[in-house]
DNA sequence: GATTTTCTTGACCAAATGGTCAAGTCTGGA
DNA sequence: TCCAGACTTGACCATTTGGTCAAGAAAATC
């Protein structure tokens, strides 16, 4: 999926068949595989690929860091399977939200919805994302420049398809893409600023409530797209 | 102006009196701080604090690493005055645009442009920001809580007199504010990612010029400010 | 219950890291 | 010309890093 994650077997010693991904078989390694990701997740989030090390992931994982090099052989490999598992979730909203026949007003509202929630309920994924794009974006160029790429172009056309329908002002779909993102995922990376600013100690639920209402109106106001009311 | 970032003198050897920031006294110093400081910049805001090593950054500055820790005790303290810089001119657009007696359409856009502008020529400034506040801000906490809530709240009041003048349509101007920090440093932070999925290299003028009209397009139309038509 | 496979972990290693130091060179003023 | 202070830098050091290893414990399989 990613550049190069698994270059041989996933770890060490792996388990025969793979495929089973639940049962009782592999139990332990699935437990502890989960364990460390959640912890590795949370820690390459905070201080980057780079600034992150193996030990403290360990210990956050509350195993030995020679165990976490038992599942995962290097930090390059634990790396690429945290961002892996994010990509998977990143995608998800927004091919389920944007679709052709779908009300505009209410494809946006909703999609615009769960990235606030995604925001709000896992800060870290959209966080080490941001980090790993910022970067350069290294571990991540194959799939911005496939998958990403595709889908992009797919859901672009769709909205071309609202605008020339006349629900839409006329507006650089991409481009709108990338501002939803970019709104929406500011609550999650810039959550510390936002605090802040707001003298918070951290988001609430009322932050995240203006702040979606925030963005729909601007967006909704913005391409001029009617909302039905609904009771 | 930072949280600790001198704590004695700025280096080891100090010029005696630091106040001239110019003339021939002191020159050496300057040059070679200048230099320091940019390299800091560039590699700081690819890999984090932790992350970038001082070797790195010295290589980058074409000094001995022995050099960098003349004029920079550590690490920290080279991270803190890197930082410095940046919030200076973090405020600056803002404190510059957002005036009560403007009107609000042309605010607005000048403010955008400027933003834009910023994320073209210098994103680096943007991403170490973007890096800092996303690993929890312990280093800026200060400067966030402190000038920059302050200007925030002065500008807020000036929005909410344009919306109250009814310039504007009702909108929190806090998250007004976010909103439009998120659009236009989407265009620094995640150039990479925009440069994949427009399938470019990097991002050249045209890149910038659609994301600026989307965005004073959106924050326009959606405030509902009607915009003077000038030749 | 025996045997094979998976899992666990303390001890270890080479490389890289931030930072120091002392011995030097350069520069500007008297 | 001399000298004090500013600057330069190779060599060095303690610590941390990613990663290995071997010996044993626990599970799974028969």
């Amino acid at each position: 999926m990613l550049g190069k994650p698994t270059r041989k077997p996933a770890a060490r010693n792996q388990v025969a068949s793979d495929g089973n991904a639940n049962g009782p078989a592999g139990a332990i390694r699935r437990r502890n595989v989960e364990k460390i990701l959640k912890a590795a997740e949370s820690v390459f989030a905070k201080k980057g690929f780079a600034g992150a090390s193996t030990a403290e992931i360990a210990r956050k994982a509350g195993v030995p860091k020679a165990n976490l090099h038992y599942y995962f052989r290097t930090k390059q490999e634990l790396y690429a399977s945290v961002l892996d598992a994010i990509l998977e979730v990143w995608l998800d909203a927004l091919d389920q939200e944007i679709q052709p026949e779908a009300d505009p007003a209410t494809a946006l509202s909703n999609y615009i919805a769960r990235k606030m929630a995604a925001s709000q309920r896992s800060p870290e994924p959209s966080r080490l994302w941001a980090i790993e794009v910022i970067g350069g974006g290294r571990h991540v160029q194959p799939f911005l420049r496939n998958r990403l790429r595709r889908l992009v172009k797919e859901k672009t056309t769709v909205i071309e398809g609202w605008i020339a329908a006349g629900k839409l002002k006329p507006v650089n779909p991409t481009h709108l893409l990338f501002m939803i993102w970019a709104m929406t995922q500011t609550y999650a990376d810039f959550a510390a600023q936002i605090a802040a600013v707001l003298d918070k100690k951290s988001l609430d639920d009322a932050v995240f409530a203006t702040g979606s209402e925030t963005i729909r109106s601007l967006i909704l106001n913005g391409l001029g797209a009617r909302q039905k009311i609904r009771l």
